[in-house]
DNA sequence: CCTGACATTAGGGGATTACCCGATGTTCCC
DNA sequence: GGGAACATCGGGTAATCCCCTAATGTCAGG
């Protein structure tokens, strides 16, 4: 993944032809209530921006930002049926210049470079600020890209070292799909229950747990379940038994 | 600790010398602020119902109960520090007839139990909809509880079919010989080295597994290995991220 | 001492998964 | 356009899971 490249490609435009005394119009990606309700009166709160949406799932997102022409999407990570990750490259692929802020539940810094190649404008952890999302919300409507200064400063020290540096855990080595089994593992999924929930065989989901274990060092199925459990809570993972 | 006296023990009366026109006043306890924003959007959108006040943390959540004494506490399992499965035992230890709404973020069942034995007065996940969440808090608020009925049906299940003894902690359940291969599956062994460990049949192994998961309401191995390695990392304050 | 409850051990058998292969199509980069 | 990596699936055998049943051992209470 070469960070470098994509993390200017994605400098889009603002939107043209918009006249600037109108809201901004932002749909809301998440699958819980809760949330986007709290961004509903987080972005209603602002004279400038208003909510044109709101969805559950991935697929009704993509009819939705074809229907409602948004200013603005704001996606959840970790959807129930096909991620985040998955409506990021989706509605990049269809509207290169819609501004796309990625919500993340957990610290997974991990995510954020994955998502930014992905097409995604900004990402913004759920732990961040209510004043810190405004901002990175106008921030993707300008055309700009927001990440956390912690996330920022990991990509500049990433792009300086030329590409040629090494991760310090092995997670940075696992492909987007390695990563979305590890984390259907760390949620207590089966094989079957992953298969499922991503839309693929069995089979399929069966060879990525064993790329992931061969790249992690694992030998067996158990460890693997046990690193992943550990890494979803946010543990490192435990000493290997 | 039976489940039965619990589920009755539990069941407060309204607080007393409080006039019926006044409004509900609710504290929020969760570390993401917009879930905060959403919390606190759905309950002033109400008209009995009203926020006194909201934290990040466990530690300042117990001196805000004690000064602004709320008609309820809203928590998230999952605090930064001193999750909130201390926060519920302290409060319930100071406030016997608090009620007590624990929020999650995950569909977990298995800490449902936990909760309410913990005190709490109700476990919602935060992927309900919005009018269950506030049916849920109306519900803590009447000296009720609420739990999902999927959660619901468990536990009826167990109160109906196994003698209707069910510990504080499901752990205190298991037998000693238990105990031990959910140890070892904490730690990452497998069926045949749990054998080999403890110089079993696979077979025996298998049966106690079977009999842990059925003691614990997991449904599938995998939620056992989860279950297990949550539990292993635990017991030994383990390197946190 | 005996009966009943529980713990521990283990097996049978079908369903499922692990784990080793390989094959195909796609995508991205030089 | 060639090559490497990624993603997807299948085949086949060994292992494991998951549902039964059931034989011992232990221990409390009548």
């Amino acid at each position: 993944m070469s960070l470098g490249p994509t993390l200017f490609k994605t400098v889009h435009k603002p939107p043209t032809g918009v006249p600037k005394d109108r809201k901004r119009r932002v749909l809301i990606v998440d699958d819980h209530p809760i949330v986007r309700q709290g961004l509903r009166r987080l972005i209603e709160a602002e004279a400038d921006l208003e909510v044109c949406g709101e969805t559950e799932t991935a697929r009704e997102a993509k009819s939705m930002i074809r229907e409602l022409e948004p200013d603005a999407v704001i996606v959840d990570v970790s959807l129930k049926q096909g991620d985040g990750l998955e409506l990021v490259k989706d509605a990049r692929a269809h509207y290169p210049s819609l501004p796309l802020l990625v919500l993340s539940m957990h610290d997974e810094a991990i995510y954020a470079e994955r998502m930014l190649s992905a097409g995604a404008n900004g990402y913004i952890m759920k732990q961040a600020a209510s004043d810190q999302f405004l901002i990175a919300l106008r921030r993707v409507l300008e055309g700009g890209i927001y990440v956390s200064e912690a996330v920022g400063n990991s990509m500049i020290e990433k792009f300086a070292s030329g590409g040629a540096y090494i991760s310090a855990n092995p997670i940075d080595s696992l492909t987007n799909r390695e990563l979305q089994v590890l984390h259907m593992i760390g949620k207590g999924l089966s094989t079957r229950q992953t298969a499922e929930a991503l839309n693929l065989s069995v089979k399929t989901v069966e060879s990525h747990r064993q790329r992931i274990k061969r790249k992690l060092s694992l030998r067996t199925s158990a460890q693997l379940m046990q690193y992943a459990v550990n890494w979803y809570a946010g543990r490192e993972p435990g000493p290997k038994a």
